[in-house]
DNA sequence: GTCTATAGCCAGATAGAC
DNA sequence: GTCTATCTGGCTATAGAC
């Protein structure tokens, strides 16, 4: 029994091995360009093997696009701990943390509305679940800031969260990277100011001046 | 001599509709999944004819996105002739521009980082130098529109030019679209407000209340 | 489960008749 | 310049030995 533990142990590696490749590749080339001899290049094994454990290239993807919400469902769920933070603060922390990501290579570009993967994700049920819980608890924070004055009550939540959403993948962050003229801590907070506050870039707080817009 | 003449306005027709048909294709499912055989179906001629008319998928595309930039030259050199208008409301009138380019479906999305397309780009002069023309009317009136004190001064005017050419592919237009939700007018006002007063929503003049954020 | 080798397919690009 | 037919190469996916 545990030299089977140990070989499962062993699968598990080899997979995980296999999903950050995909993931790392995914966010460089998106999924069009990506291609499994690259993914099994890079894991370093045989093409072959790889369709031993995964049964189609959409799958591979799937399952990495599945990570990725679990990891996000966990940094949610660490946020939710801390009850006493303003939903404001909450999302901001989020996004934050979906542009860190972003610069650390680590998130897949969104699905392109012609994509092939995205007929597969949306027909994906563990997929789909992640991805409704996140918006659920995504738009509690919204509509709760809403109320608190903190986000513009004139806009639908939903048009607020699939900004947030968008705003994990913005190509801007990518460029600016690219560009080396700022840390990754200066860009994440350049563009956390543009999202929050807008390119007019009016703090959140009228009375105490320029607090958001230029830490 | 008119019949030379004639025959080159059918030419100029044809690789009128091949331009279309690339740039209305680009739009809907971007460079690496679009197919020379769809273009050519879509204009109705074969494969081979397109090759008589540009040498490669890359070229192909490469003149479709000039074609898009010298529209918005042609839009912008409009709006410059009110030179009486303030630059933030050129700024906006551009940005209301190029959504409602996206939601007619004529909008090309940003060549991802890795695209083989991207490489044929920058090397095409004709591309970079419309680029460059069109990034310098939009840095004059970003700066202006900084110094008048209508836009964050505290972000670089790079940040600015890279965050309005990415609003102008932005898939969340084309996910608002899709959901059916709003009107296509309602659409554009709701992410010019996002773009320019953030999700927070202050309006850009704190005197006169709630003027930007929910006409 | 890993590999090498290859099937099957579809893409971009070309040949050659008209 | 337009067409049909074809080449060439790269991709997903599988066969079959070990």
């Amino acid at each position: 029994m545990a030299k089977i533990s140990f070989r499962e142990q062993v699968l598990r590696a080899r997979e995980d091995a296999i999903l950050s490749s995909v993931n790392r590749l995914l966010a460089e080339k998106g999924f069009d360009v990506m291609t499994v001899d690259e993914v099994a290049a890079d894991v370093g094994i045989a093409k072959a093997s790889l369709y031993k454990h995964f049964t189609s290239k959409e799958e591979l993807a799937g399952v990495a696009m599945i990570r990725v919400l679990d990891r996000a469902l966990e940094h949610l769920r660490a946020l939710q701990a801390d009850s006493a933070r303003p939903a404001i603060e909450q999302l901001k922390a989020v996004a934050r943390w979906t542009m860190q990501v972003q610069l650390a290579g680590e998130m897949p570009s969104l699905p392109s509305q012609n994509s092939s993967l995205r007929a597969s994700l949306v027909g994906n049920r563990d997929y789909m679940n992640r991805l409704l819980e996140v918006s659920e608890i995504l738009g509690g924070w919204i509509t709760a800031a809403q109320r608190a004055g903190d986000l513009n009550p004139a806009l639908p939540p939903e048009v607020m969260l699939y900004t947030l959403f968008a705003r994990a993948c913005d190509p801007v962050l990518g460029v600016l990277k690219a560009s080396g003229q700022h840390s990754d801590e200066r860009i994440i907070e350049m563009l956390l100011s543009t999202c929050f506050d807008g390119l007019a870039g009016r703090p959140a707080a009228p009375a105490r001046a320029g607090e958001a817009a230029n830490r």
